[in-house]
DNA sequence: CGTTTCACCGTAAGCGGTTACATCATCGTA
DNA sequence: TACGATGATGTAACCGCTTACGGTGAAACG
């Protein structure tokens, strides 16, 4: 590993002299600056990190944070390969690097996990990471809380947060809903069901929001036995579909806040003997892989998922070199319309 | 940021002792080790990882390289999810964290790119890596025997390489592919075909040997127009479908080398007026998450995904301590049995 | 011709750790 | 009593880079 050092002394010039061609490219004089490049590009230079980072107090790593809820053992997120992509790729604009940060091995004290967001500060602060992006793992919202309060920049994905240095990304959660239910009052339907997330998950709630909106839209009285909660899983999706057929007066399309839950809630119509979407439409929300596969194919609202990333890495860069806070960010959705309400 | 030297004056010892009760603990006195410790503590005391990778010339980051090959911008892993997963619990036992590199930005000459690995390596060295892991993205192999090479210790999944300090981790695609065949000739079949990966990939190549296994167990001769080619893809299964139901003797069974060209295959039989199982039987490779949502919900060859990422922090692990090359490791996989064989 | 300005570059002090080596007290032993 | 061994700690060099500050010579100015 060639050093600025060697450089220096190949060229006959000082160490400041190198390192001013990198980062202050314009103080040099132009032909000493070839010079230095031209041997720095000979000896296969590579700027040493660690000690740059030592010198600067800033390194050029984001952190992320993506902790699977250990309540929940099986979760999984819904689109994260999509959602690195735009991340990764937008980052390396800047030169930076993403840090997936694990939680210390010992769990002792340092107790990194969402709900003790300390550790992952702490990790922030040694290795002076510029930032961390916080992915919605499914736990509280508290915790995130924590993250935007301690003072290092962050963006959280499909939290809102708020604090000195952070802000969020999130779809149009209502507005995406909206064009869901639209699309099946556009159908006819007058009986429509929604199966929502959790209660304490924001998207969720923004999504039963345009649920409403829509209905109201169209002159049909909201019916609180329409609504019915899961948890975005598949199962509770299958679990609210048998609960919705259950009564009295079943409802003609429903509205799944998630695809998985409209997965669920297909398997328990057919299972129950109806038709999809003949007797029973289903949207979905989301447009995930298996949404194009399921028979029938989902019609589903699809969010921007690499779009998360790249917003995500424009947040953050921007909070970095800005120092000051930003604007949330609310992803545009798109209705992809397939088979499950026959339109 | 509390530093050593703070530490070390508010407890009367050198920043040397304070070093030393982090890094070799059993070398100082019990007594000024806990003081140090407490007072560490109160502090709220983070090392700063730049100062000590500087210093002991490694960082405790291992480097992801994980590429979508561009010339094939739709490509997604099919499990990258979990690999993750495993991956990060595994290395976080060792207090390692994952950097995600990113290919320069300004792709001038740095040309950070699987093609290049040469972008990778210096990354590698800038940031003291202590090695990498890299993922399969569908692109050659050469790519892979390029890093294995440069000397950094580097596992490769699903890629068989060799260097000085260079190993791989993969599944038994051939056992899988052989249990698989197997399933099928036990059902009674005797017109199995198969659909392949790329012709260059090496698990698709083992695939293929497995299901030739297979059948010469079962005292089935090979077919050459049995045996046709896919690139992994849905719609690759779909074609390689439609170019065996265009037989003379069509098969009435087929082993596909993904779950994904499976649902592919699935969907040409369907369109084809064809009934799975009835007359067609299917099996695929991978279990991912489709294969049980299509239907009829999909038999296929499960394969350990954490397993490959703990697999990866192990052997990685292993060449930074140890120094030496490490074996390969063959993960066991398992036969999911569903409905797409009447079984 | 003296003085100011400015472009360019070197000097040196960090940044916060690690570690080889020196120091020193203590203790067992010849 | 002298001496080597041992354990605990301090000293200081070093890792490679950044940057404030000062110096130099030439050009511009009065």
């Amino acid at each position: 590993m060639a050093t600025g050092r060697e450089i220096a002394q190949l060229c006959g010039v000082s160490v400041a002299t190198v390192s001013r061609v990198f980062n202050q490219p314009e103080t040099v004089n132009e032909e000493t600056r070839e010079r230095v490049l031209r041997v720095a590009r000979e000896l296969g230079y590579q700027p040493n990190e660690s000690a740059r980072a030592l010198s600067t107090k800033q390194s050029t790593m984001i952190g992320l944070v993506w902790d699977t809820d250990h309540r929940r053992p099986g979760w999984r997120h819904p689109y994260l390969q999509d959602l690195l992509i735009g991340l990764k790729s937008a980052l390396s604009v800047h030169g930076y690097h993403l840090l997936m940060l694990a939680t210390s091995g010992d769990a002792r004290e340092v107790g990194a996990s969402l709900a003790d967001p300390v550790g992952y500060v702490n990790m922030t602060r040694r290795h002076h990471l510029g930032g961390l992006v916080l992915i919605d793992s499914g736990s509280d919202a508290e915790a995130f809380e924590a993250f935007a309060q301690s003072g290092v920049p962050c963006v959280a994905l499909d939290v809102a947060v708020d604090g000195p240095r952070a802000t969020y990304v999130t779809s149009d959660n209502a507005g995406g809903a909206r064009a869901a239910t639209r699309h099946l009052t556009g159908l006819g339907h007058t009986r429509i069901a929604t199966i929502t997330g959790p209660p304490g998950n924001q998207p969720s709630r923004a999504r039963v929001a345009g649920y409403r909106d829509a209905l109201r839209e169209a002159g049909l009285p909201p019916r609180d036995e329409y609504v019915v909660a899961g948890d975005f899983y598949r199962t509770s999706g299958t679990v609210a579909m048998q609960r919705l057929l259950a009564l009295n007066e079943p409802p003609t399309a429903v509205f799944a806040a998630s695809d998985e839950m409209a997965v669920g809630a297909l398997l328990a119509a057919r299972a129950a003997g109806l038709r999809v979407p003949d007797d029973l439409a289903i949207v979905g929300f989301d447009d995930i892989e298996i949404a194009s596969v399921v028979d029938p194919a989902l019609t589903t609202v699809a969010q921007d998922k690499p779009g998360f990333g790249v917003a995500a890495a424009k947040a953050i860069m921007a909070m970095i070199t800005g120092a000051g806070r930003e604007d949330p960010v609310i992803l545009p959705t798109r209705l992809v319309v397939r088979d499950s309400c026959g339109a």
